[in-house]
RNA sequence: GGCCCCGUAGUUCAAUGGAUAGAAUAGAAGUUUCCUAAACUUUAGAUACAGGUUCGAUUCCUGUCGGGGCUACCA
């Protein structure tokens, strides 16, 4: 049990002693006590102040001589000021902590359980490299997936793939019009590159159409229907649903060269998945449940035989799920894939990681899927995400102005290297090892970055200031690490030794204090599905160390207990640093 | 028009209804014969506005102003 826990079932039972009072634990707060003031944490007591009607000093009094009288081991002192019951934690209690768990690697993780979860991310265009927004969707995926992990869920990550539509036809034309047989071999370009590259040109080309009819006066709606590159990419859409061969061929093989690209950003970012779904594959899915749906009145047909669902009981609007043709729409194959995927692997719940634009949407699925009865309905959670925004706006792949994934990791490896260069501590690395230096510290400082902020929000990204080496960053931790290691390395790892020789420093008290809450800050990750719990946590964590190294020796401590007792506290804290950062998918080096 | 989200130091971000609103960066001033100065210390600087709820409001409610998103027989 860890100790805010066990503050409050001793509260309880205090409570219950005194004024015979039956209280719930989870209605006792329990709060770290603000540094101003005297004390660990913090018993608030306005509730019962209020419901025993008692003045704050004489209930605070009561309780803290109740606590200590019958927890000595446990509770060496407490003030009071307003409704507050500040209590100090002896010190017996907290190096008895660390003697136990200081060599615990898993620290902090729970025990694995039955409960399936199941985390949908990345979920790619096949029209266009990866940019910068993608980054925060496959980071944070990729994380949530590990946080869960860590507490105690088995979780299954997928990806849906949108390889199929009017958008890939686009640069298929674009491609067939000015490709002259361009392939990633003979431009040299990554596949997914050179495909953008031709969305892209779709669009410059489609405009420069558009224009040209609007100047001949066509009206702007007509001439944006009528445009030649527009009619035949809808001509090449109804080749690829009639499984025309050239078309699929095409398809096939453009496909091919973006896949080859996303393999690559996928292993340099460090996504994968248990199973990929493709939307060619799935697009038809969903026309069952339509007709389920129907038969059990949740849904209606009207008279052209289009069939819609009233969700304006729900405050939202009519909303269509299958054309009156009787083709599927977005959220119909939505509706079928989230079926297929719980036939297949029955998770308890179901997490898509998608940007905050599709709220709408995702609130209609999961409305659907409880009208219809489904039982994983109440298990899907939108985990959505804020837009990444440049500080010239938003980014539109349409009109190429996103900041590319590629050329970001890129840009950000150099740096490292650039720093790392000039600092010259690893002038002994081999070529190899200096190039996974290069990659844990580029790549750590973006995830960083991108994950120390709380999902739900819009974040701004600015190319020129945003990404630093220097205080909230990745690098600052790894460097900590680094330093610990050192210090290691150098002085020997922790003993089981005596570590309790005299009264602890007030730095070494907030030290172990801060480190104990590892666990809290697991779960409350876990339970918000915010890896920004974990950045903050870590990275305060860090300035702990530093400021704990600058005031203490730790090889060189004033005693052998001392000496036992910071090994172990250095020891502790990198491991906690290395789990804490491998749940964002960052890793830790030895050395930099 | 309807629905939803967001306004916190110059900037980028924190704060389960709790104590004097925290960090980082940029600014100012310092720290290295001593375990890695990618570090540490000090300093200055903010809740858009107006009401309400209560022991207590950045947080909850109402309104005003400002920003964004959604509202396709596109995906």
């Amino acid at each position: 049990m860890n100790i805010v826990e066990t503050i409050k079932s001793t509260a309880v039972k205090a409570i219950d002693e005194l004024y015979d009072l039956k209280l719930e634990a989870r209605h006792v707060q329990v709060n770290t006590t603000n540094p101003e003031f005297e004390g660990d944490y913090t018993l608030v007591l306005f509730a019962l102040i209020k419901h025993l009607k008692k003045l704050p000093e004489v209930l605070g009094n009561e309780i803290g001589n109740h606590l200590i009288e019958n927890n000595a081991e446990l509770f060496t002192g407490f003030n009071i000021i307003k409704g507050f019951l500040n209590l100090t934690v002896s010190s017996e209690y907290w190096t008895a902590f660390l003697m136990e768990q200081y060599s615990n690697k898993t620290f902090g993780c729970k025990p694995a359980s039955s409960k399936k979860v199941m985390v949908e991310y990345s979920s790619p265009n096949t029209n266009k490299p990866l940019h910068l927004g993608h980054l925060r969707n496959n980071f944070l995926g990729w994380s949530v997936a590990e946080i869960l992990k860590a507490n105690g869920k088995q979780v299954f990550k997928t990806c849906i793939v949108n390889d199929r539509g009017i958008h890939i036809c686009k640069s298929m034309i674009a491609w067939q019009i000015f490709g002259n047989g361009a392939t990633p071999k003979s431009t040299g370009l990554k596949g997914d590159h050179l495909v953008g590259d031709y969305y892209v040109k779709f669009n410059t080309e489609y405009n420069k159409q558009v224009g040209e009819l609007v100047a001949g006066g066509m009206k702007k709606e007509d001439a944006e229907k009528q445009a030649p590159i527009m009619t035949a990419t809808q001509d090449m859409l109804v080749k690829w649903e009639n499984a025309d061969n050239e078309v699929l061929e095409l398809w096939n093989k453009m496909n091919g060269w973006v896949y080859e690209g996303f393999d690559v950003t996928y292993k340099t970012i460090g996504s994968d998945f248990d199973k990929v779904y493709y939307e060619s594959k799935t697009y038809l899915l969903g026309k069952d449940l339509v007709e389920e749906g129907l038969q059990k009145g949740v849904l209606f047909r009207k008279e052209d035989g289009s069939v819609w669902i009233d969700l304006t009981a729900d405050g939202l609007d009519e909303k269509l799920v299958l054309r009156k043709d009787g083709t599927s729409v977005y959220i119909t194959q939505d509706l079928g894939l989230a079926q297929q995927k719980y036939e297949e692997f029955g998770a308890d719940s179901s997490i898509y990681v998608i940007g905050d634009e599709q709220n709408y949407h995702m609130k209609v699925l999961k409305l659907i899927m409880q009208k219809l009865g489904a039982p994983y309905a109440s298990g899907i959670h939108h985990l959505s995400y804020g837009m990444v925004e440049l500080t010239t706006g938003k980014m539109k792949s349409r009109e190429g102005t996103v900041v590319d994934a590629d050329e970001l990791v890129e840009d950000m490896i150099n740096i490292s290297r650039q720093k790392t260069e000039e600092l010259g501590k690893v002038n002994d690395f081999s070529a190899e090892e200096l190039n996974e230096l290069y990659n844990t510290i580029g790549i750590g400082a973006l995830k960083f970055f991108l994950l120390r902020v709380d999902p739900k929000k819009r974040m701004i990204f600015n190319p020129e200031e945003s990404i630093d080496f220097h205080g909230f960053t990745g690098p600052f931790i790894q460097y900590t690490h680094a330093r610990i290691k050192s210090i290691l390395r150098k002085a020997g790892l922790a003993t089981n030794g005596e570590s309790s020789g005299g009264a602890l420093f007030s730095l070494e008290k907030k030290f172990i204090v801060q480190l104990e809450q590892f666990t809290y800050n697991v779960e409350e990750a876990g339970n918000d599905l915010d890896p920004s719990k974990i950045a903050i946590y870590i990275f305060n964590l860090a300035k702990t160390f530093n400021s704990f190294y600058t005031e203490h020796s730790i090889a060189n401590a004033e005693s052998d207990e001392k000496k036992t007792l910071r090994l172990q506290l250095a020891e502790l804290t990198a491991s906690v640093i290395e789990t804490g950062m491998g749940l964002l998918g960052i890793k830790v080096p030895e050395r930099m």
